[in-house]
DNA sequence: TCAAAAGTGTTCCTGTTACACCCATGA
DNA sequence: TCATGGGTGTAACAGGAACACTTTTGA
């Protein structure tokens, strides 16, 4: 950090926190976006972010406006990286501190302020123009949270905690975006081990009822999924 | 960015870049370090680092510590992550973007200034203690790099232009830490074809020549190496 | 002719792919 | 009894792992 000072100019460099929280809903991949207000970009619309405070960390920052826009605490949520192009806030210099989040869809209640002329969940298929560089921060996160499913268990983090293998084999066809075959990722799935019968089944439904499984851990864990 | 200032308060964070600079001699990683000068941390290593101009990106900033430190440029630079634990620095808080970078070893003239006590090349396997958080900068590169090089091509960064299928290969076994079989590794590099001969041979030497390689590109690419 | 690193094949085994039918339930 | 999604096996194939000797050169 202060080794060398690369210029004697005083640094007027703000520092913001951006989210990207991202869920599952009737078999399409959402992310969260709230609609602006502010002058230049009125009605646009934008990933949820604001200014660092003094003392907290980015992480806790990023964990403040989910809890704020969500209502959501517990979540999975991972650092993506800083985007820092000097005109990429027409207001001034302002870094950006990306973090993504995946969350359960059950849960979520939106919360919708006054500082925004609207909150919703938008499917990634659809995204309407952002403003900013928010919609690479979407594309960086696609990329990174589908190679993710390849190599880790983060997939519960958008999972309910009991849910069939059925239900499993969608949500990751869904963030995936292609299908899996049924039979070969199921055996791969119960193989890897880690998701586990829960004791329970569905009822209530017009076919045969399903077993419930639940994650033996819900946090990060480095399993080959495919 | 700004759609939510968090806070009413004005900011006072300062922004520095640091460097976690890599390359391979004598068969050993090797990372570089400065030794600084300054009061609390006299004679302490560290990472080279500083803070951000008003008007440049950190990339940039990351490049010129490179350049200053190494005298080298057109290196493989990667951003790794932003380090904000408020009590990181004991002169107040600064953040950090860190990026980390792979060099070859040869064409790289060490710089030193009167900023710094020493700098100086350190085998990854023996550090000393680092200011800052900056030993946690360097874990997060090792493992960033070592699981690059699995499905990547990045390990050119490390090679001169021209080099033997031997050297390849032992570049690979110094990163990753351990031994790969020769056979299995080289079948596999030359299937996957991202290294092809350049046409030229090794000569001088007390035993059988080798055939010298180049790789097809020097950008990164994404191949299943291992 | 010796020392040193270069270069080269085969077998075994494991994991991946492709593929289709019966099961259990509620309506 | 029917419609719906749940649940299951096998054969062919590809890729990974283990393993040792011959070749070419300079000294």
């Amino acid at each position: 950090m202060t080794q060398v000072k690369l210029s004697t100019e005083e640094q007027n460099i703000k520092i913001a926190v951006d989210a990207a929280i991202f869920t599952v809903q009737h078999d399409e991949l959402m992310v969260l976006l709230i609609q602006m207000k502010k002058k230049p970009f009125a009605n646009v619309w934008a990933l949820p972010g604001g200014l660092m405070e003094q003392e907290e960390t980015t992480e806790n920052a990023a964990r403040r406006i989910l809890k704020i826009q969500t209502g959501v605490s517990d979540v999975y949520l991972e650092q993506l990286g800083t985007f820092d192009d000097p005109k990429r806030d027409p207001f001034g210099r302002v870094i950006s501190v990306a973090y993504f989040a995946l969350v359960p869809s059950e849960g979520v209640k939106l919360e919708t302020t006054d500082k925004y002329a609207d909150v919703q969940w938008w499917s990634v298929q659809k995204l309407p123009s952002l403003a900013y560089d928010h919609s690479y921060m979407v594309q960086v996160t696609l990329e990174r949270v589908r190679a993710k499913l390849g190599y880790t268990n983060v997939i519960w983090s958008l999972l309910p905690s009991e849910f069939t293998l059925s239900q499993l084999h969608r949500m990751y066809e869904v963030v995936l975006g292609h299908s899996l075959d049924k039979r070969n990722f199921l055996r791969k799935v119960l193989h890897l081990d880690f998701v586990v019968p829960s004791g329970n089944k569905v009822s209530g439904e017009a076919h045969r009822p399903a077993e419930l499984y639940k994650f033996k851990q819900k946090k990060l864990q480095y399993v080959e999924v495919l």
